[in-house]
DNA sequence: CAAGATTGAATGGTCAATCTTC
DNA sequence: GAAGATTGACCATTCAATCTTG
């Protein structure tokens, strides 16, 4: 039987040394907002990600590496991957197949011959406006029609502290 | 060129019927919530899923369903999927993968000859307390070190409105 | 030898059938 | 004919190399 699960005896951890400060049980609260986070976020973005694909588009992170390269002009990789959370072989293939599509061009980076750069193609931006018209009112339909404007921007102030450093 | 993408001229929409009374537009304060939930989403859980996985321990999906099945006796794959909102086909191929692995077993179902039913092994109830052991000061570490107390059952509330019904 | 990026092979997820029972 | 569940074929992600340049 087991397969992909470690021994009963030998959990894998070096050892129980107690090091970092961390907490060791998170309270109830905590577990509840944990729980609902995830709920939430699946229920919303499964929502929005099926009105934009039954629209005929490709998936939402398509959507996302199409606005950081409009915004922010050709970018490496590297600084793609660290806005989006994206691993690295991952967004390797991304840009592929969204170059494939005609949506970006890769370019050879001028100063790290190492590096490449992704750049946005007059195709792409129109995809992401046209996204954009199936994108933006199926978030409101997800999150506006829920929450009101001050609760909004309440849940945004709290999210954000989930990203940052800990107390 | 051009691949999964709609032509430019017929975006697959059937009309723009204007149907519902769908918002139109999302406010700023919205698409800054979605944002954050994204974001925040995408950090918490990645934190959290590296953390279990780093002990050895298989994804996180692997936990919600022994915990479902432990609380709530053998399940049909149907109820199964209501409540962690998969797909009928992945959450399939899932238990197939867990039963190979031991950690649940599946019986076909007394009443509805189509059905099957699913239930947790001696070995899945332990391998879920194992997994608890890193888990929840997992979630310490990315939730319970970021905010409060109020904060934490305040986000909880405000998330909750996200998977219930519009206003 | 570390950083940036890519690739092969294996795993997991997705869409569209399909099969069975209600 | 619809609900419950599974399967085949295809697409995407993952892990562990690998290759190149700093």
């Amino acid at each position: 039987m087991s397969d992909a699960v470690p021994s009963e005896a030998a959990p894998s951890e070096p050892a129980p040394s107690e090091a970092a400060p961390s907490e060791a049980a998170p309270s109830e609260a905590v577990v509840a907002a944990w729980v609902r986070l995830s709920r939430a976020q699946g229920a919303a973005f499964g929502a929005v990600e099926r009105a934009v694909r039954a629209a005929g588009f490709p998936r939402l992170e398509w959507y996302d590496v199409l606005l950081e390269l409009e915004r922010g002009g050709p970018l490496r990789p590297r600084d793609l991957q660290a806005r989006l959370l994206f691993a690295q072989y991952n967004l390797s293939r991304l840009l592929d197949r969204m170059a494939a599509a005609g949506m970006v061009e890769r370019t050879p980076c001028p100063d790290d011959q190492r590096g490449s750069l992704a750049a946005i193609t007059p195709a792409g931006r129109r995809l992401r406006r046209r996204m954009w018209r199936v994108y933006g009112p199926a978030i409101g339909e997800a999150v506006g029609a829920r929450l009101d404007e001050g609760e909004a921007a309440e849940l945004a102030r709290l999210l954000d502290k989930l990203s940052g450093p800990a107390r």
